[in-house]
DNA sequence: CAGTGGTCTAGACCACTGG
DNA sequence: CAGTGGTCTAGACCACTGC
């Protein structure tokens, strides 16, 4: 049905494969909202009916999103839009690890959430204006009981409207689960700088170390559909009993 | 040519896809040496002919090496080994970005080798005896000329003989391209444990901080084909110019 | 059972590379 | 130009799911 440049004998001039324009196609009913966290989409062969393509191309197209984990393929059941809901993806993001080895239970106790003026470095990643408002979340994360983790949310208030302590509070599980049902907002992507600094007196203080005591540090920037950044995230990390998991693959 | 266990009217009982049996087969060639780093493979139509499969059934095979970095294909020239001569892999386990974002140059000193009994740890990581013994290779790590990271290396000395000083510092290239052309060790992926740490004398001397300086500790295991260990390292970094960039995807 | 994704085939044509 | 990988088709059959 769709206007795509490369009918079966292409005479145009410039255009990109056909598996390529299905999945921008794709791509654009997800980041629209047609299509939400957990649905399933039409099958292969409504779509490639759908697109005038043959199956293996529309294949071809969801198995890209598939492997860049936007979409979730179920055999004998159909292909569904991926979900922070999903065990598989909600620690995706979360990368600490035990030394021991064994699984430990996480909590988070939210600080406070205020709506400040961004800072210029939050306001460049968020690509903000300087007179934008950003949702501030302070909270701090614990492993079996002990403060593990403080960290600084920030998200554009345009994004996340009407945030309180009490609503955060009263959701229970992560965050960017949160994020999806309540604001429909799926985080796709991050990338983060991660340092060691010297305790500040703030993160000292939740963490209950000395303030030259070694953390972790890292910058997190989220984003969403088309490269968009929609959260910034400053974390301390104490990492006596808890590591941070990296995998070069 | 091969035993396939898929003829193609399959009356076997248990048998795996065959562009699974084909990829294993693909990857025995590429562990066992008969295809080197660089190497181009068989043409896509050749090993159809040879697997007696359609040349489909090999593409996905190969499709699948090729997203795990183990093969590259290149169109119009065939499909070659993955190499860490390429600059696309060179720098893939060298995660260190300047906080400028500006380019910077590498350099590295080797300050000794020694052939010693490994720790316990290491012996576990690599899956050493007791009385197995390893090279142990000590280098600092500069960025424009500033020492940044020191790193103890450690490698079972049955697949890296006669290692010394000398020969390291004659290499120029990366150690895991030293590590491919020499031994003929590729490495294929990585863990990496993180944490913040005060500064031990050892490396706050090398590194010309002060020894309660927090530094980033990195604990490597490096693996090459069938997820055999062949490489332990230990690294402290500077981070107060240079970030260790992670990409969540 | 009907409907979904997963595998496999055979063949066509295109785009790119190097000699 | 011949040879390579890249795209696309049409159709077959399998494996799995849920009703």
């Amino acid at each position: 049905m769709s206007d795509l440049q490369n009918t079966p004998n292409p005479n145009t001039p410039i255009f990109s494969p056909l598996y390529q324009q299905i999945k921008a196609l794709l791509l654009q009913s997800l980041s629209s909202g047609e299509w939400n966290a957990g649905d399933m989409i039409p099958s292969e062969v409504d779509l490639a009916a759908h697109f005038k393509v043959s199956q293996g191309t529309v294949r071809k197209a969801i198995d890209e999103l598939a492997s860049e984990n936007l979409l979730v393929r179920r055999q004998g059941r159909g292909t569904f839009v991926a979900t922070h809901q999903e065990a598989q993806i909600r620690f995706r993001f979360l990368s600490m690890q035990a030394d021991n080895g064994q699984k430990f239970t996480t909590s988070s106790a939210v600080v406070d959430v205020d709506v400040i003026l961004a800072s210029v470095g939050v306001c460049a990643h968020l690509g903000l204006a300087d007179s934008d408002r950003v949702v501030q979340i302070t909270r701090v994360l614990s492993f079996n009981g002990r403060a593990g983790v403080l960290e600084k949310i920030y998200l554009p208030e345009a994004l996340f409207p009407n945030v309180t302590a009490d609503k955060l509070r009263a959701y229970k599980g992560t965050l960017y689960s949160w994020f999806e049902s309540e604001f429909n907002v799926r985080m796709i992507r991050a990338v983060e700088q991660i340092r060691a600094v010297n305790a500040p007196e703030s993160a000292a203080e939740y963490l209950n170390v000395a303030s030259n005591e070694a953390l972790l540090y890292v910058e997190r920037i989220s984003y969403t559909y088309a490269d968009k950044p929609v959260e910034v995230r400053h974390g301390w990390y104490l990492t006596h009993d808890y590591f941070y998991k990296n995998e070069l693959i």
